[in-house]
DNA sequence: ATAGGGATTCTC
DNA sequence: AGAATCCCTATT
């Protein structure tokens, strides 16, 4: 918290860089199909100001989910309690437990009633990684490791049901953000794997074995391998 | 009211 | 391979 020594503000003194807050993305960035925001946001950070200071981390591994025509999704059951957030405006979080244990985190797409959403499954940190591991309580997992996977990256943020419905466009608390230069730079020269999603076998051959989920290539805070491509 | 199961993770 | 663990949804 303390920044630079600067006592009198003359030239020769450090100059003291303001912190700028990584700017939100705004609405329209997320007012589109789900399978074209679900590729889109890899590469992008992701923001959590909690009561422990900051952390974030690049997304690397998205899944896209559609409307209630999609078996895959929690939005098969039409608009309930649980998945309300999914039913409202773009650019919210629609977070649920699962399991009876765990958070996972998505980002609402389209828009009223178009009930798409994109889930979060893994980050690679960049910021706050001792409080990330300290949240983990695993001191001898790689960095690389803290948020990789849905519910990890959950952990690692602190992001739980509190944060249902948050406003992602507000710059508060929770938000998506561009990654700088280098970050983002680093990211694309990876490249782009896509695959089946994860654990929706349930959701039967059509809509279980769709394509849906996005990766950096090879990237090592993936939640798990993609497939070999053919 | 109750049963069945899950967009996961960790340990054995 | 199995447990942990609770809330949601559908059914009685």
């Amino acid at each position: 918290m303390t920044g630079p020594t600067h006592g009198d503000g003359s030239p020769s003194a450090p100059r003291a860089v303001p912190a700028v807050d990584p700017a939100p993305w705004p609405r329209g960035a997320f007012e589109r199909p789900s399978l074209e925001l679900a590729p889109a946001l890899l590469g992008a950070l992701l923001v959590r100001d909690g009561p422990q200071g900051r952390t974030t981390g690049i997304i690397v591994e998205t899944e896209a989910y559609a409307g209630p025509e999609d078996r895959a999704s929690h939005a098969r059951a039409g608009r309930t309690r649980r998945t309300a957030a999914m039913f409202g405006p773009a650019g919210h979080a629609y977070v649920y437990l699962v399991y009876g244990m765990h958070c996972c985190v998505n980002v609402v797409a389209e828009g009223p009633d178009r009930a798409g959403a994109v889930l979060i499954r893994a980050l690679e940190p960049v910021i706050g990684v001792a409080a990330m591991r300290a949240r983990r309580g695993r001191t001898e997992e790689p960095t690389a490791r803290l948020a990789a996977g849905p519910a990890r990256l959950c952990q690692a943020l602190a992001v739980d049901r509190g944060l249902d419905g948050h406003d992602l466009t507000a710059g508060t608390l929770l938000w998506i953000a561009d990654a700088t230069g280098d970050m983002a730079a680093r990211i694309a020269a990876g490249g782009l794997v896509h695959g089946p999603r994860v654990g929706v076998a349930y959701a039967g051959d059509d809509w279980g074995s769709r394509l849906w989920r996005f990766g950096v290539r090879g990237h090592p805070s993936l939640s798990r391998p993609f497939p070999v491509e053919s």
